[in-house]
DNA sequence: CGGATAATAT
DNA sequence: TATATTATCC
């Protein structure tokens, strides 16, 4: 294999030839996925032993693409390989399991897996593996951007957060933030020439993050109020205001992170129920709306709670899977290189509107009616509101751990924050947030977010699988 | 304090 | 330009 070059020409021969590495402690898995992933052209390597499975990983760093796991194995739970994976290497990591237990699968999503995949595993769901490779990669690409210039100044670094090394402590860090945003008492001094930046703005590096949390977690939600947390993080230079907004704009990540796992599972269920597609290939803008509420409060919440009861009447038997039926149209026809599915962004916008109106600037243009609840998009720019939230970033790590996370923080101090959402929508990559704007604008359409008939799916393979046809 | 929006930075 | 992050305002 090889790619020739970074050309511009899309090498058709990327997928092909994509290392899976696959463990299962069930033979019969095994050999079937096996078998599926030879048809896809993907090289599958398999192994009926987690530790064996990492013993291999570790061996050679770079042999494969992507790990396949399943969850429940003997010898080590699929989640602690997981783990290990997560820590060690930079592999995207499927979970498979016959278990569609939503918990699970929660777990499987937010301790890193890229996916996970409900078995019986088909083959169209593995034929669009490689996305996840195809993604990281590209993800990487972005982020290790050549800017990273060794001049002294003392402006800010850019602090791109590895996607795997989430809040990678580094000890002797401390002091980096400090010339970041060096203030002291004096006023007079500098303000215009001072070296580099006139406006010190604070960069809430990993470091200075922690250190917020760790005040925040010390002081306890009830009184991590920034007075209290500047106090006890004593950092010279950072103000109460900085700490307000940071504590801002960290809930508001914590709730679009919700919103994010959330749309794991619409994927899923597109996915896997692309099989039936076939639809024209015209429009690659997946646009997919709720009806009931979305609270930007906590994904178990909404998960397993009874939101989306507008869709309710939909669902029909099983009520284990939640609103899996609400989705919409998908699209793309195959495997290829088109990349439905993967990656998206989510936005949602507030229940009412109309508050557009800001301190008089001298805009001009007219407000837009609709608001955005703030961090997840409140930017009014050009007349526009323009929702935006960085989804990738700063999102705090050690899942598994009961420490406390924003989400306490979002639970608690600010129960009404803005009102519940009333849809969300989905674009996929080629979707800009204008798009998305536009999607969630929209007039509600008759049977949008609802099963269409007439794309002949009414059901998803997800439950009937098992056979009960 | 909490939340919204303006201002900057990338 | 569009989007992300921080500063300000109320």
């Amino acid at each position: 294999m090889s790619n020739s070059a970074g050309s511009g020409s899309v090498s058709d021969e990327f997928p092909a030839g994509l290392r899976v590495l696959v463990v299962d402690d069930d033979p019969v898995c095994l050999m079937i996925i096996e078998k599926m992933l030879k048809i896809c052209n993907y090289q599958a390597t398999v192994c009926n032993k987690a530790r064996i499975g990492l013993a291999l990983l570790r061996e050679n760093k770079n042999g494969f693409d992507i790990v396949l796991s399943d969850v429940h194995m003997p010898d080590m739970d699929g989640f602690k390989l997981l783990e290990h994976i997560g820590l060690e290497m930079d592999l995207p990591v499927i979970m498979m399991s016959a278990d569609d237990n939503q918990s699970l699968a929660m777990k499987g999503l937010t301790h890193g897996a890229c996916y996970y995949m409900i078995k019986p595993i088909r083959i169209d769901m593995l034929r669009n593996i490689w996305q996840h490779v195809y993604r990281r990669k590209k993800k990487k690409l972005n982020g290790s951007d050549p800017l990273t210039s060794p001049d002294d100044v003392n402006h800010h670094q850019k602090v791109q957060v590895p996607e795997d090394a989430y809040y990678a402590s580094s000890e002797n860090g401390a002091h980096k933030w400090k010339n970041a945003k060096r203030r002291k008492d004096y006023e007079d001094e500098s303000d215009e020439r001072e070296s580099s930046s006139k406006k010190p703005r604070v960069v809430w590096t990993p470091e200075l993050h922690r250190r917020f949390v760790e005040a925040f977690q010390h002081i306890g939600i009830d009184k991590a109020v920034p007075k209290n947390i500047l106090e006890l993080m004593n950092v010279p230079g950072l103000t109460r205001e900085n700490i307000a907004s940071h504590l801002q704009a960290s809930s508001d990540r914590e709730s679009a992170i919700n919103l994010q796992d959330l749309l794991h599972f619409h994927e899923q269920r597109l996915n896997e129920s692309q099989f039936m597609g076939t639809m024209d290939p015209g429009y690659d803008l997946r646009a997919l709306s709720v009806r009931g509420q979305l609270p930007g409060q906590s994904l178990a919440a909404v998960l397993g709670g009874s939101s989306f009861s507008r869709s309710q009447h939909l669902l029909h038997g099983s009520s284990t899977n939640m609103e899996s039926r609400q989705l919409l149209r998908l699209q793309q026809p195959y495997d290829h290189h088109s990349f439905t599915g993967v990656n998206s962004q989510v936005y949602m916008p507030m229940a009412g509107h109309g508050q557009g109106q800001s301190q008089g600037q001298g805009q001009g243009q007219g407000q837009s009616q609709h608001v955005f609840p703030n961090g997840i998009g409140s930017n009014v720019s050009g007349g526009r509101t323009v929702p935006s939230f960085n989804l990738l970033n700063q999102i705090r790590p050690d899942s598994g751990s009961q420490n406390m996370t924003f989400s306490d923080l979002l639970a608690h101090s600010s129960p009404k924050k803005t009102e519940p959402a009333t849809s969300f929508a989905v674009v996929d990559e080629t979707g800009t947030q204008d798009d998305l704007l536009t999607a969630i604008l929209e007039p509600p359409q008759e049977g949008f977010g609802q099963v269409e008939d007439e794309f002949g799916f009414d059901g998803y393979d997800l439950d009937d699988l098992p056979g009960s046809p």
